[in-house]
DNA sequence: AACCAGGAGAGAG
DNA sequence: CTCTCTCATGGT
């Protein structure tokens, strides 16, 4: 299956999906934190929590006491490693003049500092990137992998960055929008979805809108193949 | 490279 | 109510 096949294929089937609906570009910063290993129901919980107590600013938070921090954002799990994470990265943006200062700054130079923060990786900083600075980055995450393998897009599961690149090029040969970032924003929702819904277990697997060649597959557990 | 860092919710009993 | 399973990334 073509990648651009694949993305028609999940539009015509789900529509746009407009996602990570934050009120501010921290917000959205928060959120990829706070969602680290955790569902995101459990990371709006603790992004509620923020807000109701005036919190979701960098300022704010920069300046909260650690242990009032972690009970606020205690829904969302390892509460202890990501009070101090937000701490960082608001001191970050503090540094930095703010987000609309950074969301000026070039891509690749950008994406270095990030991934340089203690608590940012790979998915995090391409998150942040793409859904909070607006930057047309592929966000890959486990879906990503295990779709774009049934779908026979990629061959092999590969380390996150050879991914990237692999998809970035075929995205800049064969989609004609991939100026757009809202291509880039829809795609990765979109392949979100489907993951949630159809790639978790095997008799959902088997009536997926996508038809890829392991749809059939009759493997116990399809989560990691 | 394998392992560890919680908490929430759902389902079984 | 308690036990067990699922969810899901980054640092070491």
């Amino acid at each position: 299956m073509q990648l651009s096949q694949l993305y028609t294929k999940l539009l015509d089937h789900f529509g746009k999906q407009g996602w990570w609906p934050a009120e501010t570009r921290f917000e959205v910063i928060v959120g990829a934190m706070l969602t680290q290993r955790t569902n995101w129901r459990n990371a709006e919980l603790a992004i509620k929590n923020l807000k109701d107590a005036n919190m979701l600013s960098p300022s704010k938070i920069a300046s909260a006491d650690i242990n009032a921090l972690e009970q606020l954002i205690r829904p969302s799990g390892f509460y202890k490693q990501k009070a101090h994470r937000l701490k960082t990265i608001s001191e970050y943006i503090i540094n930095n003049n703010g987000t609309n200062k950074l969301k000026k700054r070039e891509l690749s130079g950008l994406r270095k500092e990030l991934l340089a923060i203690k608590g940012i990786g790979n998915e995090t900083a391409d998150s942040i990137l793409l859904y909070a600075f607006g930057k047309p980055v592929f966000v890959i995450d486990a879906y990503t992998q295990r779709i774009f393998k049934r779908a026979g897009i990629v061959a092999e599961q590969t380390s996150y960055s050879k991914l990237q690149k692999f998809i970035e090029e075929k995205i800049k040969k064969n989609i004609r929008f991939y100026k757009d970032v809202n291509f880039y924003k829809e795609f990765h929702a979109l392949i979100v979805l489907l993951g949630k819904i159809y790639c978790r277990s095997n008799p959902l697997c088997e009536t997926c809108p996508v038809k890829c060649k392991f749809r059939k597959s009759r493997k116990k557990s399809l989560l990691f193949v």
